[in-house]
DNA sequence: TATTCGGTAAACACAC
DNA sequence: GGTGTGTTTACCGAAT
């Protein structure tokens, strides 16, 4: 019965979420227990430095020029080169900033799994030398909702679609908690499939039918809902000081799109000005410092004219609308993002930044 | 206190 | 007939 996803074909991405737990497990803020590494990434220690993620290293080895990863704590990623889409050959793959890379790009996304409501944080500044040892076996229940998990697998596949069964083993790839759980989760899974409208099922074609059920996919307008729990989530498992952590979910809105157009949300643009980053998450396009460029001029015209427009305003965003080449795209804020001038500079004017950056999102850094 | 939301369990029908 | 999928209902607890 439980046997099932292990025959399934893998559709986790080389780079899933579990690969940067490594990293943000040991992280003292957070709770040794939370994680358990799939078997397929055996952890190693001398990866495992919390101050050193891993991630980290490899950028700094990848991105000699971005050296300036020292004062980032969140991963750096090739974006260009850095297959952030399950499906390279996909047409839209350059533009694509739906992709949620960030499932890839930043493994950090696992450790939040069991945080604990707790906030204190002095003491969790991050040590070195944590032993793997220390690491308890088992996971706990990641905070996430079933409807956050069903949004992250299927924006995690190359057709941002999946199968019923294709969710169920993203789940198991991505949360071990689930592979040790019974598997009543799965009936979890199928309610909430059924009952949210976030979700869509797609009527497979019985010529392409290569299995059980229907493909599912998420409802383009409920994709800011999504995101927006995706956030909440995140700043209520991860208010503590560790940087790591702090952007995570945040970015998942980095590469969320609508039907209209791209988006990006940069959730702790202005909580954090003093971290300049130049992560990338975003497979933004190869037009990037164009982009950010233009994005800044939106962002002081449109702060200073369209955000009481903001259709998100009541869930404390900010939209920027711009247009780039022939697409229409547009950045979204929270609300209580305080962008001045000064930072918009930054951005057009930190070229080193924007070479190694593809995401506006670690420009914004991040400090809840 | 009432409402909402999410999780869980169960039952049932249908398809493979 | 077994199994997986999809739907629906009900209940519970936590959060608002």
């Amino acid at each position: 019965m439980e046997d099932d996803t292990q025959t399934l074909p893998c559709l986790s991405p080389p780079h899933s979420p579990a690969t940067l737990s490594k990293v943000l497990t040991l992280s003292p803020s957070l709770p040794q227990h939370s994680c358990a590494l799939p078997s397929s990434l055996p952890l190693s220690p001398t990866s495992l430095s919390p101050s050193t993620p891993a991630f980290c290293q490899q950028t700094a080895q990848s991105h000699p020029h971005s050296s300036q990863a020292h004062s980032l704590s969140t991963p750096q990623f090739s974006g260009g080169q850095n297959s952030h889409c399950l499906s390279p050959s996909t047409p839209s793959n350059e533009d694509d900033l739906t992709c949620l890379s960030w499932l890839h790009q930043r493994d950090n996304l696992l450790p939040l799994q069991p945080l604990p409501k707790i906030t204190s944080l002095p003491q969790l500044e991050p040590q070195d030398n944590v032993p793997a040892s220390s690491l308890p076996p088992s996971p706990s229940k990641p905070p996430y909702s079933f409807s956050s998990l069903i949004f992250m697998a299927i924006e995690d596949s190359p057709e941002k679609q999946l199968p019923v069964r294709g969710i169920y083993e993203w789940i198991v790839n991505n949360f071990p908690y689930y592979r040790a759980a019974p598997s009543g989760w799965r009936n979890s899974v199928r309610h909430n499939l059924s009952l949210s409208k976030s979700f869509r099922r797609i009527h497979r074609d019985k010529s392409q039918s290569v299995g059980k059920g229907s493909l599912w996919c998420v409802c383009p307008e409920y994709r800011p809902a999504l995101l927006e729990v995706l956030r909440k989530t995140h700043y209520c498992h991860s208010s503590s000081s560790n940087l790591l952590n702090s952007r995570i979910l945040l970015e998942a809105a980095e590469c969320g799109q609508t039907s209209v157009g791209n988006t990006m949300e940069i959730s702790d643009l202005a909580s954090n000005g003093s971290s300049l980053s130049t992560n990338q998450f975003c497979p933004f396009t190869t037009d990037h410092e164009e982009l950010v460029a233009i994005e800044s001029v939106e962002l002081k015209e449109e702060t200073e004219e369209e955000a009481e427009k903001d259709s998100l305003a009541d869930s404390g965003y900010i939209e920027f609308h711009y247009y780039q080449g022939q697409e229409y795209h547009y950045l979204v804020l929270p609300g209580d993002t305080e962008l001045d001038l000064e930072t918009v500079e930054i951005l057009q004017l930190d070229a080193e930044a924007q070479e190694a950056a593809g995401s506006l999102l670690d420009l914004a850094g991040g400090s809840h």
